[in-house]
DNA sequence: TAATTTTAAATTCCATAGAAAAAAAAGTTT
DNA sequence: AAACTTTTTTTTCTATGGAATTTAAAATTA
């Protein structure tokens, strides 16, 4: 039926492109009256799905869409997407060689079948060049600017602070959860 | 920097709506020459992040991505998005009374602005009957219909196959995954 | 009861994304 | 070299979702 079966993290990077999230929905079995000052503990109890496995289906859900709201917000501050972020950062990595759409496509964490779409928006914000490229005409040379530069320079001053979002775990912590999630995948 | 800072699960379900996951993005300081053949685990120990919180990240939203996935993936073969199957459940919890659909916003687990759209489709699928409600001319009665529930019954059978996607891990280790995710979100 | 405010639902506007087609250039075959 | 195929990028089509607006009805106030 389920035909990602790939190992970690093949099984999603894939992917074409990976999903959105908003369908915390599967096991949600007894969720319909739910009244929305309960928490999630107490809901869980008296539902149906009053196993570990299925709170924790829907635990996983809940938490990467939590992070993701996070990314999300993080990046607004600075007029950017996660994905527009992405590119730069890869432009970033060649600079000062330039890079096709083709290698953003392949580098990016989610393919996306779009790539020109987030260099148009890239450009138009300042932070990328862009000209045909001269050995092949097809191409185009794709290199982050100055201004580009001076944005992710101010990111990396800011993303550290992120670090807090996973700082209610000890080391060990975050090692043993690691552990559990390659093994969901395994 | 972060607004979200309400304990579980008001942090997610209070979000107008959740968000898409494409977004493995934020740590990911050197993956930009990332070979696809190379396993996450070789990617993450050549790398600049390559503590355990770091890697908890990605991880936590990898495996966020991948249920997500399985789970679009299980509706498709029914023709619903997961929204769509979780308007079905709610109504088939008020068979025979009907819904309307500022109820179905409340009960939904991500609310949606446009529920009105995702009847419309049931409703062209002849999930769901529709009228005008009597008391309240402002308002709409929607039912589930007989075919709904049994496309309902139908995915009932085959929905605890997805079980299988955990059975990966033992009921302590669901436990202990499960309060590790709780205390990152504490 | 008339006027105003609130509520319910649908609709409009806009942005995003995936799939597929189109366009243009390069490469291959005969 | 001409015809065909493949590659690279852009564009078109379509579907979705969020925000805000609109419309109609109900509730409240004066």
């Amino acid at each position: 039926m389920f035909l990602i079966s790939d190992p970690y993290p093949a099984c999603v990077s894939r992917e074409k492109s990976l999903v959105k999230m908003p369908w915390i929905v599967i096991f949600a079995y007894n969720l319909n009256h739910k009244p929305s000052h309960m928490r999630i503990e107490e809901e869980i109890k008296q539902s149906k799905f009053n196993n570990e496995h299925h709170k924790l289906l829907l635990n996983l859900l809940y938490t990467g869409s939590w992070l993701s709201i996070k990314q999300i917000q993080f990046f607004k501050q600075f007029d950017l997407s996660p994905q527009q972020y992405n590119i730069l950062r890869i432009l970033r990595g060649q600079h000062p060689a330039p890079a096709s759409i083709n290698l953003l496509i392949e580098r990016m964490l989610d393919k996306m079948s779009n790539a020109s779409r987030l260099v148009d928006k890239l450009h138009a914000k300042g932070f990328v060049d862009r000209k045909p490229c001269a050995s092949d005409k097809r191409q185009v040379d794709v290199v982050i600017s100055k201004k580009g530069m001076k944005l992710l320079d101010q990111i990396d001053k800011e993303i550290m602070a992120v670090d807090g979002l996973l700082s209610n775990l000890s080391k060990t912590e975050a090692k043993s959860l690691n552990e559990l999630l390659d093994k969901i995948r395994a």
